[in-house]
DNA sequence: TCCCTCCTTGTTTTT
DNA sequence: CAAGGAGGGA
C-alpha cells in the first residue's frame, strides 16, 4: 500500500470463489458452543488469526457466528477484552451482540470496545480531542443544529436559499465527510464543480464554525479520527497494538472513511473480520460503499473469503424467489443460497384495483391468518416509502386490528425532546451556542431575531460563547427594555438551575427547568391535537433521566444513540419500510407498492441510472429474505399519489421471479402482472376463484389450466366458533384500545364503546370476552 | 414579533 | 393532497 491513508483504486473483477482452505487447526476437545454451527459456520469462527471477509447471505446465520467468534476469542484467551474491537452502525446491533456473547460466555464481558462506529470513534477523539483542534468536552450536533449552522453561513455569505437549499449543502459536506475527505482534500475540479463552486468554501466555513462552538457532527467523529491518526502516528500506533481482533459487522454498508479508519486500525495485528453481504447494501445513498468489499481483499492480501450459503430461515419458494430475482444483478460478487426446509407456500403476488384495495387485501389476509393461529406479531408490511403506510394504518384502525409503525421520527429526534435536551445542554455546557438558540425564544418571550442578532454581533466581536454575550448585553441599554427583561430572566433563571446541579438530583432538575422556563405551560396551552402526545413525551423524557448517574451522561448517551424502544412485546402488525427491515425476520412479509416509478423509485431510476435499479433490486431481495414462510407481493392498477391518480405498470421485479416459485391473483378486470400475461392468452377463459370472483393465474408458463389456490383465500374466516358471537351489552377487551361495552353486532364486525378511547367499529376476532 | 396565507415540493435514514 | 417554509400584513 502506497499511501496508507489513500484509497487504491477498486480492483474491477469480483474474486475467485474461495477455495476449501485447510482443516483447521482445533484443540483436542472442540467446545460445545462450536457443536452447534455448521462447517463453514465454524471455519469462520476458527479462523481468528489473518483478515478474513466472510459473505454471508440473508438468513445464514451471520449473528450466531460473529457472536461465537467473539466469544471463541475470549474463551480461548487469544485475547483480553479491552483488546478486542467491535463495529456495527445501529446500537441495536450492538446491544445484540453484547446480550448474546454474555449468554454464550456465561457472564457479561466488560471493558471491550464494543459499539457503533461512531460511539467508538467519539469514544476515541474524547481522549485526543486538542490533536483535531477541539476540546474534549465537545457537543455532538444532529441533523437540526447541522441544518441552523449551515443556513447562518449561507446567510453570512448572502446566498440566496432559494437557488442554494442549505438542506443539500449539507447533503454535500457530509458526502465529503463520507469519502473521508477535509476541506482542503477536496481536488480543485470538484470544488469548483459543486453548487457553482460554493459548496466547498461553505465546508470551510462549516468545520471552521465547528472549532469556534467546540462541535462534532457525526461524520467529524471518524473524520477526525483520521486526521488524528494521519496526524499522530504513536497515536495511532498505540490503538494498533492494543486492538488484537477487529471485528466489523453489516460491512457493505461502511463508507470510505470508515473504511480508511478500519484499515488504519487494522495494521497492527491484521485480525481484521468483517461480515457483510453485497446483496444488501441498500445503503449507498448515503455514502456507503460496496467497493469496499473488494478492496478488502487488495489491502489485506491473503485474505480468507468465506462464504455462508446455507439458508435457515426461509422456504426453498421464497428463497428461489429471492434468488431468482437477485441474479438480475449484474455487480455481485455472487452467492448460491441453499435450504434442506420444506416446500411451503410459493410466493403470492396479488393484482390490486387500488390502494384501497391493497389495504384490504393485505388486512384480510393477515386476518385469516390470525384465525388460524399466526400472531400479529409474526407478520409485517414492507413499504418503498414512508407515505405508503397511511393507507395501511388507515384500514387497521378501521377494522381495529393492532399495530405498530416503526421508524418516522423517533423519540429523541422530536421536537419537544430535542428543545428540553437543548435546555439541559444550556444549564450543563454554557458554552452550547446552538442550543442557546434553541431555546432562548422557545417559549416565545418576546426575544426575536433583532435581540438574537445583538447577542450574536457583540459575540463574535469579543469572540464569547452566546451566553456570556447575553449577560455582558443586559448590562447595556442596547436592547428593547422589553426584551432586555426577558432575556435578563432567562439568565437568572439559568443560573438558578446550574446553582442546583449539586444538589437536585437529574430527573428532578429536568421537571423542574421544563416548569419554571414556561416549556410545559407552553404545551398545555397548545390545543392542537398532537399537544398531548408531546406533554406525554416529556414526561417519559424525565423518566428516561432516572436510568443515568447524571445529566451530562445522559446528554453523551443521546447524542449517539437516536432510538425509541417500544414496548414490543404485544401482539401487533409491525409496519416499516424496507429500510427499516434488514436484519429483521417474520414469518409471513407482505410486500405492497410493486409498481414502475415506486418500487423501483423513478428517482432511483432517474438518479442512479443502473446501478441505482441495482440497489432497487436488493432492496426487494432484502424484503423478500425477510420472509420465513410467506410472503405475499402486491401492486395497484390505480394508485393515488400526489393528489393525482396514476396507472402504474407492475414492478419489473414481478417479471423477474422465477415462475415456479411464484401464484399470481389478479382481480377482475385488471390486466395481469408480467409473470401471469402468458398463461392468461394461453388458457381460453382465465379461471375463477369461486369465492372472490377473481382471476387465478399460477406461475407456469407452459401450463395451460391454472391450478385455484389451496384452501379459499382472501376471505376472512371469523374466530366466532371458538369465542361465540357476541351480543350488545357484553364487556370486551381489545388489545390495543382497552376495554368496552358491545353497542351493536352487525356480521363480524362489532360496535365497541370503549371505556378511554370511545366508540370503534372492530372485527370481532380481535376482541375476547371479559369474564 | 407573531400569525396567516401562499407556494413549493415531494425516497430510502443511522449516528 | 399535505406539510413545511417564506413572505407579507397586523
Amino acid at each position: 500500500m502506497d499511501d496508507p491513508f489513500e484509497l487504491s483504486d477498486t480492483p474491477s473483477t469480483p474474486s475467485a470463489r474461495a477455495a476449501p482452505g485447510p482443516a483447521p487447526v482445533t484443540a483436542v476437545r472442540s467446545p460445545t458452543y462450536l457443536d452447534a454451527l455448521n462447517p463453514t459456520q465454524r471455519e469462520s469462527v476458527e479462523a481468528t488469526e489473518g483478515p478474513v471477509l466472510i459473505l454471508a447471505g440473508a438468513g445464514t446465520g451471520k449473528t450466531r457466528v460473529l457472536t461465537t467468534r467473539l466469544a471463541h476469542i475470549l474463551a480461548q484467551g487469544k485475547a483480553r477484552p479491552w483488546q478486542i474491537l467491535a463495529v456495527t452502525f445501529t446500537n441495536k446491533a450492538a446491544r445484540e451482540m453484547r446480550e448474546r456473547v454474555a449468554e454464550l460466555a456465561g457472564a457479561a464481558v466488560e471493558g471491550w470496545w464494543l459499539g457503533t462506529f461512531h460511539a467508538i470513534g467519539a469514544r476515541i477523539l474524547r481522549v485526543h480531542a486538542e490533536a483535531v483542534g477541539l476540546k474534549s468536552g465537545f457537543t455532538i450536533l444532529d441533523t437540526d443544529d447541522q441544518l441552523r449552522l449551515i443556513k447562518q453561513l449561507l446567510e453570512a455569505r448572502n446566498v440566496d436559499p432559494k437557488r442554494t437549499p442549505p438542506r443539500a449543502a449539507l447533503a454535500i459536506i457530509q458526502r465529503w465527510k463520507d469519502r473521508g475527505l477535509t476541506p482542503d482534500r477536496i481536488s480543485e475540479a470538484e470544488g469548483a464543480e459543486a453548487m457553482d463552486g460554493l459548496a466547498l468554501p461553505l465546508y470551510h466555513d462549516y468545520q471552521a464554525r465547528l472549532a469556534t462552538v467546540n462541535a462534532a457532527d457525526f461524520g467529524d467523529l471518524l473524520l477526525h479520527g483520521l486526521t488524528l491518526f494521519r496526524s499522530a502516528p504513536d497515536v495511532l500506533a498505540r490503538y494498533q497494538r492494543q486492538f488484537r481482533y477487529i471485528l466489523v459487522d453489516e460491512y457493505q454498508d461502511t463508507n470510505v472513511a470508515q473504511y480508511l479508519w478500519l484499515r488504519a486500525l487494522a495494521q497492527g495485528h491484521h485480525n481484521i473480520c468483517c461480515v457483510g453481504d453485497d446483496d444488501q447494501s441498500i445503503y449507498s445513498w448515503r455514502g456507503a460503499e460496496v467497493g469496499n468489499i473488494l478492496r478488502f481483499e487488495h489491502d489485506f492480501p491473503g485474505a480468507r473469503v468465506i462464504r455462508l450459503e446455507h439458508n435457515y430461515r426461509s422456504s426453498p419458494h421464497i428463497l428461489a424467489a429471492a434468488s431468482g430475482l437477485i441474479a438480475h444483478n449484474r455487480s455481485r460478487l455472487g452467492k448460491t443460497l441453499r435450504t434442506d426446509r420444506g416446500a411451503g407456500d410459493k410466493v403470492l403476488v396479488r393484482g390490486v384495483w387500488d390502494g384501497d384495495d391493497e389495504a384490504r387485501m393485505v388486512c384480510q389476509e393477515a386476518e385469516r391468518l390470525t384465525g388460524c393461529g399466526h400472531r400479529l406479531s409474526e407478520m409485517a408490511i414492507l413499504v418503498r416509502a414512508g407515505f405508503q403506510t397511511r393507507a395501511f394504518e388507515e384500514r387497521m384502525i378501521t377494522i381495529g386490528m393492532p399495530y405498530r409503525v416503526i421508524g418516522g421520527l423517533r423519540f429523541y429526534e422530536r421536537q419537544e425532546i430535542r428543545d428540553a435536551i437543548a435546555y439541559l445542554r444550556v444549564v450543563f455546557q454554557p458554552g452550547d451556542d446552538l442550543a442557546f438558540e434553541r431555546i432562548v425564544n422557545m417559549p416565545k418571550r418576546g426575544i426575536g431575531i433583532a435581540s438574537l442578532r445583538a447577542i450574536h454581533t457583540l459575540a463574535r466581536a469579543e469572540s464569547l460563547p452566546l451566553t456570556a454575550a447575553a449577560e455582558r448585553l443586559i448590562e447595556t441599554d442596547e436592547l428593547k427594555p422589553a426584551a432586555r427583561r426577558a432575556l435578563a430572566r432567562l439568565l437568572a433563571d439559568l443560573a438558578r438551575w446550574r446553582d442546583d446541579v449539586p444538589r437536585v438530583p437529574g430527573p428532578e432538575l429536568t421537571r423542574r427547568i421544563l416548569d419554571e422556563s414556561g416549556y410545559t405551560a407552553m404545551w398545555q396551552r397548545d390545543r392542537s391535537p398532537e399537544a398531548p402526545g408531546r406533554l406525554e413525551n416529556l414526561k417519559e423524557l424525565v423518566s428516561a433521566l432516572e436510568d443515568f448517574d447524571s445529566i451530562p451522561g445522559f446528554l453523551e448517551h443521546v447524542s449517539l444513540v437516536m432510538e425509541n424502544d417500544e414496548n414490543g412485546m404485544a401482539d401487533k402488525l409491525t409496519l416499516m419500510t424496507l429500510h427499516a427491515a434488514k436484519g429483521l425476520e417474520f414469518d409471513t412479509v407482505f410486500l405492497p407498492g410493486w409498481e414502475e416509478g415506486l418500487f423501483p423509485h423513478q428517482r432511483a431510476l432517474d438518479e442512479g441510472g443502473t446501478s441505482g435499479l441495482e440497489e432497487e433490486r436488493r432492496l426487494a431481495y432484502v424484503g423478500l429474505t425477510r420472509a420465513r414462510q410467506r410472503a405475499v407481493i402486491s401492486y395497484a392498477a390505480n394508485r393515488h399519489v400526489y393528489g393525482y391518480w396514476q396507472n402504474p405498470m407492475p414492478s419489473r421485479f414481478i417479471g423477474e421471479l422465477p415462475e415456479d416459485a411464484v401464484d399470481t391473483v389478479v382481480a377482475t378486470g385488471l390486466a395481469a402482472g408480467p409473470a401471469a400475461r402468458r398463461p392468461q392468452e394461453a388458457s381460453a377463459e382465465p379461471l375463477m376463484e369461486p369465492e372472490t370472483g377473481n382471476a387465478v393465474v399460477t406461475g407456469g408458463r407452459s401450463r395451460r389450466a391454472a391450478r385455484v389456490i389451496e384452501g379459499v383465500p382472501y376471505r376472512s374466516i371469523p374466530r366466532s366458533a371458538a369465542t361465540g358471537p357476541f351480543h350488545p351489552g357484553q364487556r370486551v377487551r381489545h388489545g390495543t384500545f382497552g376495554e368496552g361495552q358491545v353497542v351493536a353486532a352487525s356480521g363480524d364486525v362489532l360496535e365497541i364503546a370503549f371505556d378511554s378511547v370511545g366508540t370503534k367499529r372492530i372485527v370481532q376476532s380481535f376482541v375476547e370476552l371479559v369474564a
